[in-house]
DNA sequence: GCTTCTTCAAGTCG
DNA sequence: CCGACTTGAAGAAG
């Protein structure tokens, strides 16, 4: 998915560019902004077009840009940017073709103001009655089940009911074979020894068969009875007869009612009425009003309550943003006599809702815990890509797995979140829509823990259920449907191309998943995302997590290569929030569309703003997508490197040399590690265009991976003397300096990676310099503040040497789904802060539990969905 | 406890 | 871009 490669390099030498840049984001007074990249295929960070100096201003291009059909981007770039001598981009078609694919009709960038419909808080939060309805719903498609669980009592059942086919319906499964397949499971003994004599007593006895025969009747007994031939034919007949639910679920109920034992462990379920918040990272204080800083911080911001929302305890938690955790013992799923009744039903996803502070902290500390371990894993992952694109290419040899290699490090060293044995249900730490990059890393926060095989499972006493799946689409699986999902199961040989393919067999995760169906437990679902970023190099896949579903049914029927294969109906539990891709998928109009440029043409895709809460518009100020430096500032210029052939990690490139002797980026253009100053090659250089030490912006309608660049901070440079006047009217004050970065991700670094660099802990001297962007400014001034942000401030130079004034880039700190709120962390501390009157402000939090007290203003939100920005241009100063 | 098998990975290469 | 091929790891099964 990191847009990168070969290809995008044939993209760049095309386009001449020097340093693109992406998707600034704006900042608005009065709210939260969002943006949203596009990886445009081919061109990942290389995306825009770059003007030098004295070649075609942005405003040239964006003047042409203007006024050329959307559908013409490429084509006009290539226009722009005429390059004798270097033959066209390949990716220019691509582009083109993209951009007319995924982009909304609006064609560009969108500001939006409120959460999509039906996603994040305006997730509909359903009725009490339109959640009994729902599950009702799905209750009364298990006739038998509801009649098992309520009405008789399931020890007397497990006794005396026999089973009996419906009628016209397929043989269904002895009370034997189910119970065989069971106390399989649970004695280690062989698959088909169960199943042999199921099958002969199922032959023998016709369709009626008690619970008390299995019983009375170990298993083994009559093994010699069979020869080979017969047992390999009743294995057969066994697995027709487990083809469908109707016969498999009721008889493992019944057989399976004497004893509930079923969930030993603990499950953790989500507070689903709380979890309405898309991603819920940020809490919202409703404490803070608004109100402007007198120096040191940006934008005031007022407070608008949420229509029509009653604070309730579980609605208060779904505005503070947090998925409480509740966990639950088997007591509370089952009643004291065992019975599965409907009560607990409903308990399934409605758990009492509990505020108690000890939830909050918890699910904040897992949460914190989660992505700690995410973003150290991706940062070696970073590290070791780096260490291999320096080292292995150029001696032709083969990439190795870095998700692997990175994950053993991880392993040895930290240890893996939620550990220990599998979780059903809710993970700890872990929200509905997050992404991962690699499939190691389900692994690590305890999602889904094998290494490839798409069926999780646990054993529960004497059974096996199955706890997440893994869709990806390598399966005919069926995604269409938001909520319901037909899974293919495993086995068959339906991947292993090199083999026959045969009939699946419920054994295994299909096993588990029909157990499933049974018992009822939440299975998570994660889905593997291809994404089509047109690149050759450069991952291109993720995997979101999607929530907790239910299985609702399975049936067996023929696959793609004739063989039967069992498909698995899942349906989402109701009351999560959606997935932001789905949303983003769903999207064919944009309402309440009340700009349709922000940056007036100044980027190369239109920023278009929208709210859907009010007639606002975005406060009135000059886009620039550059910095504006005063007359009086004479920057040092740039002495650019000599590697004519492209900078690589060499003592020979005095580029690479100033940061410390790497280049701070991977080839797919995403940044290794936070680092004090980055030098980047720039106009004075002469390497090539496809010289990986250039900034280059990155995209994605989807989704932006961890140390993908986001967009600069562009704004009037101003001494701190004169920002200091401007202060308590001026809210886009930037301080120059010493950006926050998370000290305990390089701290583990350092304690991993043996080739850290002391440029680390480098301290940049307070620079006395601040970037204001109230009048003057991009899309950057529109990121709001965290506590525990998903983005940080980079400072790079690459136009000019003067480390007092080098540029603020935001780099995302972590993998960002779509629509989630971009935030970093403003770096001012409480007092610092000042209110109206001069006074200190007073100290408040963002809900985050690393919360250091900054001033934090949220509420009223505003989204800015910024499909293709500006590059990083160079300015003319 | 060891080996083998299975598995909706992830990379290169043609 | 697709598919074949290679390398690969974890857990279940044997």
């Amino acid at each position: 998915m990191v847009a990168s490669g070969s290809q995008s390099v044939r993209c760049l030498e095309s386009r001449r560019t020097e340093n693109g840049h992406s998707a600034p984001v704006s900042k608005y007074k009065h709210g939260i902004v969002y943006a949203i990249r596009d990886f445009p295929p081919g061109c990942g960070r290389l995306a825009a077009p770059i003007n030098r100096p004295g070649e075609h201003p942005v405003n040239e291009i964006s003047g042409l840009q203007k006024d050329l059909p959307r559908g013409n981007i490429a084509n006009s770039e290539k226009e722009i940017f005429p390059k004798s001598g270097v033959k066209s981009c390949p990716d220019q078609s691509s582009l083109r073709k993209t951009l007319a694919r995924k982009y909304y009709p609006q064609g560009g960038v969108t500001v939006i103001r409120d959460f999509p419909p039906f996603c994040g808080g305006n997730a509909p939060p359903l009725s009490k009655e339109e959640r009994m309805k729902w599950l009702t719903a799905l209750k009364n498609k298990d006739t038998n089940l509801v009649g098992i669980a309520s009405k008789e009592n399931p020890l007397e059942k497990t006794r005396c009911t026999d089973v009996i086919a419906p009628e016209g319906s397929a043989p269904i499964l002895s009370a034997e074979d189910i119970q065989s397949k069971m106390e399989e499971q649970a004695s280690g003994k062989t698959k088909k020894q169960g199943a042999y004599e199921a099958s002969s007593r199922n032959d023998k006895d016709g369709m009626h068969h008690t619970f008390e025969n299995s019983i009375k009747s170990p298993f083994g007994s009559s093994l010699n009875e069979f020869d080979s031939e017969s047992k390999k034919a009743e294995d057969n007949d066994f697995q027709t007869k487990l083809s469908d639910s109707s016969s498999f679920e009721n008889q493992l109920r019944e057989n399976d009612c004497e004893s509930q034992e079923v969930l030993s462990d603990r499950w953790f379920l989500p507070d689903l009425m709380a979890s309405t918040q898309l991603h819920g990272k940020v809490a919202f204080n409703h404490d803070l009003a608004g109100g402007s800083s007198k120096r040191k911080r940006k934008k005031s911001f007022t407070f608008l309550q949420r229509d029509n929302t009653k604070k309730t305890s579980s609605t208060k938690w779904a505005h503070q943003g947090l998925n409480k955790v509740v966990v639950w013992d088997k007591k509370d799923l089952f009643h004291g006599d065992g019975q599965y009744t409907d009560d607990s039903f409903g308990h399934v996803s409605f758990p009492p809702c509990q505020t108690s502070t000890g939830h909050h902290n918890d699910a904040m500390a897992s949460r914190n815990k989660v992505r700690e371990a995410l973003r150290l894993f991706q940062a070696i992952c970073r590290m070791l890509l780096q260490e291999q694109e320096s080292k292995l290419k150029g001696e032709g040899k083969t990439f190795r797995r870095v998700d692997y290699l990175a994950a053993r490090i991880f392993k040895q060293k930290m240890e893996y979140v939620n550990t220990g044995k599998q979780i059903i249900g809710l993970v700890p730490g872990v929200e509905v829509g997050d992404e991962f990059q690699y499939f190691v890393e389900l692994n690590i926060v305890g999602l889904h823990r094998p290494s490839q095989a798409g069926i999780d499972y646990v054993k529960q006493g004497e059974r096996t259920i199955a706890t997440s799946i893994i869709a990806s689409g390598s399966y005919e699986d069926d995604l269409d449907n938001s909520d319901v999902l037909w899974y293919m199961g495993q086995g068959g040989n339906v991947m292993q191309k090199g083999k026959q393919p045969e009939d699946q067999k419920l054994e295994r995760g299909n096993l588990a998943l029909a157990t499933s169906k049974v018992v009822k437990n939440p299975v998570r679902v994660i889905h593997g995302e291809t994404r089509s970023s047109g690149l050759s190099e450069g991952r291109c896949k993720a995997y979101v997590y999607d929530g907790l579903y239910l299985v609702e049914e399975f049936k067996q029927e023929p696959g793609p290569h004739g063989k039967l294969v069992y498909k698995f109906k899942l349906v989402r539990i109701p009351g999560q929030p959606e997935i932001a891709w789905k949303v983003v998928r769903k999207s064919k109009v944009r309402e309440g569309l009340c700009v349709h440029d922000i940056s007036n043409g100044k980027e190369i895709i239109p920023i278009c703003a929208i709210n859907t809460r009010d007639a606002e518009k975005p406060p009135t100020f000059v886009y620039v997508p550059h910095m504006i430096y005063p007359d009086w500032c004479r920057r040092t210029p740039s002495k650019g490197c000599n590697c004519i052939n492209g900078c690589s990690q060499s003592a020979k490139c005095s580029c690479v040399m100033k940061n410390g002797g790497d280049i701070p980026y991977n080839h797919n253009g995403a940044i290794v590690v936070p680092k004090p100053l980055v030098y980047e090659c720039g106009p004075t250089c002469k390497c090539p265009a496809s010289c990986y030490n250039r900034g280059w912006g990155v995209r994605s309608l989807n989704s932006i991976p961890s140390g993908s660049f986001i967009c600069e901070y562009a704004g009037e440079i101003l001494e701190d003397g004169e920002a200091e006047k401007r202060a308590g009217h001026d809210e886009y004050l930037f301080d120059i300096g010493n950006n926050y970065s998370d000290s305990s991700l390089l701290d583990d670094l350092s304690t991993l990676m043996h080739d850290v660099h002391s440029s680390f802990h480098q301290v940049v001297p307070d620079s006395g310099f601040t970037i204001d962007a109230a009048q003057f400014g991009n899309l950057g001034r529109f990121i709001n503040h965290s506590c525990s942000p998903n983005l940080y401030a980079q400072n790079v130079l690459y136009d000019h040497d003067d480390e007092r004034i080098p540029h603020i880039m935001l780099f995302a700190a972590e993998n960002i789904p779509p629509l989630q709120e971009l935030t970093y962390h403003y770096n001012y501390m409480v007092d610092q802060v000042y209110d109206e009157n001069g006074d200190v402000k007073k100290k408040s939090y963002c809900g985050s539990s690393k919360c250091t007290g900054s001033w934090h203003k949220a509420n009223d939100l505003v989204v800015i969905s910024a499909y293709g920005c500006s590059a990083r241009t160079s300015f003319s100063c």
